[in-house]
DNA sequence: TATCAAATGTAAACTAGCCGACAATTTGCT
DNA sequence: AGCAAATTGTCGGCTAGTTTACATTTGATA
């Protein structure tokens, strides 16, 4: 990989905007780079080295799998966002994995001990960091919160707009988003059976509020959802 | 207060634990101490200037109101948690409160943007820090993955056997917690009705799993819960 | 283009847990 | 002690959502 591109990757990353591009070659802690099509499985927590990783291009799905085998999307991520241990910490209970979601995944990757030192030596970009992790915290309650509290056709709605705001393609209040995902998936982001997110699709689609196939979902109307 | 007082306190944190005394001396970034007791409501997020705060003494729940007015419990602290503005940004949107469990609650804190210096001039202290904040995330994540898979029964054993560890005395796999929760706050935590939690707990104390009443819960083999 | 697996659609039986309603008990307070 | 308020106990009806089971559609690939 050329060193050029490895400091424009992270340069790209709005956590290390603070860092003067001098800084940022001085450092120069990439160390993995991976691609990856549609449907494999990217990395196991349980692998060798602890690392933080960068979805550089596609997106993945994040699946963690309980002592009872079952399995559960913990995160769809998109272009940009950081995975891994993030919160600096190994941790050996947890047992996931990132799956494909597009064709064209791309992801790079550094070492947790690199990042350290380079927390260590930049203490904003540490702060940065650690407001980093708890955005992401908020945005983790403020899902299962949801989860709790809402039903299933509300927490959809709420997931579709979600979807769409962060991803789909606005044309005014209608937003057309890139479907990577199955009705299975969905379910499981929403915590429901596959047969409720189905029957919920359909009537959404029923009432003419969203139109849906496996290659796009067009969102009508935003604000009627 | 007392100066010295003051440093103690945290010193007394383990996040704190890598400063010299001097250097927690030096800094100086308690501004504010806090008795209340049973019943109270100490703070609220929409409060004046962002704060950090620590609990020094007792136990209290922290409430967040969603936009239908309807209340629910975040968390439950114990002597020596953290809790406020945590991420380390202001939040408008949350509306929460503290209130106390126990009598004789106190509580002490500080000014964000006195933490944020001080973390900026301690590398090492952010970094504790961030892995601070990630384990707290872990501990959510852990929680509502238990709220969305499993059902009420292993919801509420999972609860009082985490209780029971954090707080409880231990005699062998013997544990007596000192019930400072209603049945109804209960509810509130493992996400049930309060009749639901009710009859659970009784449900309990028939199969001779646990003793409850308003001052202690006992429970009497922790490994058979 | 024939085949097969994955994804989607549909329906009926079943159930955990919610909700409302009310009684009994305990606690705090004057 | 005596009263009001908070907490706990109990019941039956109700509903959202699960589960099981099977049919249909779609897309990949040989």
């Amino acid at each position: 990989m050329y060193e050029e591109l490895k400091y424009w990757y992270l340069r790209d990353h709005k956590l290390f905007w603070t860092l003067s591009m001098s800084q940022i070659k001085q450092l120069c802690i990439i160390t993995g780079f991976k691609k990856a099509k549609k449907g494999e499985v990217i990395y196991f927590s349980s692998s060798d080295v602890p690392r933080i990783f960068l979805l550089k291009k596609g997106n993945i799905k994040i699946v963690s799998i309980d002592e009872n085998g079952d399995e559960s999307i913990k995160e769809i991520l998109q272009k940009g966002d950081l995975f891994g241990e993030l919160s600096l910490e190994r941790d050996l209970d947890v047992n996931e994995y990132a799956k494909a979601l597009t064709d064209e995944v791309s992801i790079c990757s550094f070492l947790l001990s690199d990042f350290e030192d380079l927390l260590v030596r930049n203490p904003t970009l540490a702060l940065s960091y650690t407001k980093f992790v708890g955005l992401k915290m908020k945005r983790f309650k403020n899902n299962y919160a949801n989860l709790v509290t809402k039903d299933a056709k509300t927490r959809l709605a709420s997931f579709l707009k979600d979807w769409a705001e962060r991803e789909g393609k606005k044309e005014g209040n209608k937003y057309v988003i890139e479907n990577y995902l199955t009705q299975n998936d969905i379910a499981q982001i929403i915590c429901t059976s596959r047969q409720t997110a189905t029957l919920l699709l359909n009537e959404l689609e029923d009432k003419n509020l969203i139109y849906y196939n496996r290659k796009e979902i067009i969102i009508d109307d935003i604000s009627k959802l």
